[in-house]
DNA sequence: CGTAATCGGGAAAGCGCTTACCGACGTACG
DNA sequence: CGTACGTCGGTAAGCGCTTTCCCGATTACG
């Protein structure tokens, strides 16, 4: 690997002049010698190592980027959102996947740390575990007093910048739009029930329950992994232990194409036996069949706002922003009347 | 950001004893001062500088991975398949994200070999531009003289190691499998013209078109980006220069559940009118309606092989591997024996 | 013509770590 | 009791770069 030191040689000229033109630096160099080192460089093919430039520059550039899984749709709209806005600032960021272990979670900040990340984003529902939030907090908060940036999305325990969406709001406008059709006999697919998304959303729910005069009780909820086969195995559970349901409302779009999928199976139509409701609007919610209503959130907006709240220049009064994020409910063929007339 | 100076002060030893115990080196050390480093650690909240240490090692870890767009699931699956293997190495991911931009693809090796990555791991199809070809292979030759590992997937221009699918095997089962059914006026909505990836698939459908004593005229195919919006518009076009179509070939699932969308916004039949198929098998096309018949690639496997063939320890005799992956039909709803008794 | 200001370039001191290499001590042995 | 060796720590030399400081040579000016 050819080295700064080769390139000036080459060039019969110091290093630090080497140095000062490849990087553009203010101070003036002749002509000449910009020419010599400029093709020094070509010739041998010469890449700056990295890690000796952040080393001795000592100021952060790349930001890291906490994920359950970026191959989930829901982080990959998050995902893409936060690229753009980094992209534009000339940033690298580095995806961490934790494949929804907490504590490979601690293990990344850390790593992120070690790596002199300017920023560390965390995405992804926030966990009911008071002592793992507690070495979390902590964690991030070393990082901050050494001057890192931090934002989380969806998530409202930490320190630091939080984009945080309506999911109690989200829930709610399930819960109304179910209960509102005449729904009476819901049955909830929910996420991991340590997972404070889950419990937000189904919150929401339960308001619209009180305010229709209704009560969800735990056993019309099922939990259960929040992907695609959790949601076909919560909704095979619920038609099991409640035969009666005409609506199912499931706590993301995953769980509810899972639901789908099963309901399908049984040969149970959708809207027309039974209701289905999804949560984030992910792209494929409009190509199931029936396309899928569900409450929609800006995902890739999330990302690039919180990207954006990261890369802040150093706050003013260290005072995190907090920014929510609504959610909205779109229309579209799972969801109906119930065709029971009772 | 606390040093590990620091720590040695802290616990009163020498930077280097400090090291040697904080990284496990072989050297024995007593177990007093042992505990008093690891408590001085503690204490700091010490992490050691990442960048530090790979320059003073002196040698990579991480693994860096160009791929057009995460947040499309043909990548999403790759790349989880490449994690897992990763992981289990110990390495680190650096994602790079193209946005299909060729150039992007050039700039990510560059800084992938700034950042001492000891693979890179080239996603996607290659593109049918000599010159940027010529540049990238020269690019990546360069990194394999300073000990870096190549490995590419679904492309087979470079030097390195390679996963291959069965892009042309794969369209002629689609061919085979329309002509079979008895279409005859099949119209094909192709991804980007100047991507490998399409022109390969498309090999095959012809091929089959010449067995079953047919020919794919020009006009029958119609180019379009490799994505749902991209499968929409193709599949408009396609149906306004040629009514008559009976069935339609999409060269990904992208673009075939553009198509079944649009095909539905226009109140056609599938696969009653018009027989869809798609290629790649991503996971949700098991979920749209009417499921769609496809071209199954094991996407995540292909990762994951690609990730093991790059992590291999220095090729004995420098020869790069091929690995060839096998494509599979999977018959499902969208597609059907063509109505038109004629 | 002497001095000061200016300009272009190099020498060298780090950045935070690892790792030979060396040296002091203690033990075992002749 | 002297030599030899094994143990355990420390010293210091880098890794490849950036950047401060300094110095010689121009140029500008009085």
């Amino acid at each position: 690997m050819a080295t700064l030191a080769d390139v000036a040689r080459r060039a019969g000229v110091s290093p630090a002049t080497a140095s000062r033109i490849i990087n553009g630096s203010p101070k003036p160099v002749t002509d000449a010698l910009r020419e010599r080192v400029l093709a020094a460089v070509e010739e041998l093919q010469y890449v700056p190592n990295a890690h000796a430039q952040q080393l001795a520059r000592n100021h952060r550039s790349a930001v890291g980027v906490i994920v359950h899984d970026v191959s989930d749709p829901y982080f990959a709209e998050i995902t893409r959102g936060l690229q753009r806005v980094a992209t534009e600032h000339g940033r690298l960021v580095i995806i961490c996947n934790t494949y929804r272990d907490p504590d490979k979670e601690l293990e990344y900040v850390e790593l992120l740390r070690a790596n002199q990340a300017a920023a560390i984003i965390l995405a992804g529902s926030g966990y009911h575990d008071e002592q793992f939030t507690n070495t979390l907090d902590a964690k991030l908060r070393v990082y901050q007093s050494t001057g890192g940036h931090v934002a989380v999305i969806g998530r409202h325990e930490h320190s630091g910048h939080a984009v945080i969406p309506a999911n109690e709001a989200g829930g709610h406008l399930v819960g109304a739009e179910l209960y509102g059709l005449g729904h009476t006999r819901i049955g909830v697919v929910a996420g991991p029930r340590h997972l404070t998304t889950t419990t937000d959303r189904l919150a929401g729910l339960r308001r619209a329950a009180r305010e229709h005069g209704h009560k969800l009780t735990p056993r019309q909820i099922v939990y259960a992994d929040f992907d695609r086969s959790g949601g076909a195995t919560a909704t095979a559970t619920l038609l099991d232990t409640h035969p009666g349901v005409t609506a199912i409302a499931a706590l993301n779009d995953s769980m509810a194409i899972g639901a789908l999928a099963l309901l399908r199976s049984r040969g149970i139509d959708v809207p027309g036996q039974i209701s289905v409701v999804g949560f984030d609007d992910m792209p494929i919610a409009q190509d199931v069949t029936p396309a899928l209503t569900t409450i929609r959130l800006p995902l890739a907006d999330m990302g690039a706002r919180a990207m954006t709240l990261a890369l802040q220049p150093p706050e003013p009064l260290n005072t995190p922003q907090i920014e929510h994020v609504a959610a909205e409910l779109v229309r579209r063929e799972s969801s109906g009347p119930p065709s029971d007339a009772r």
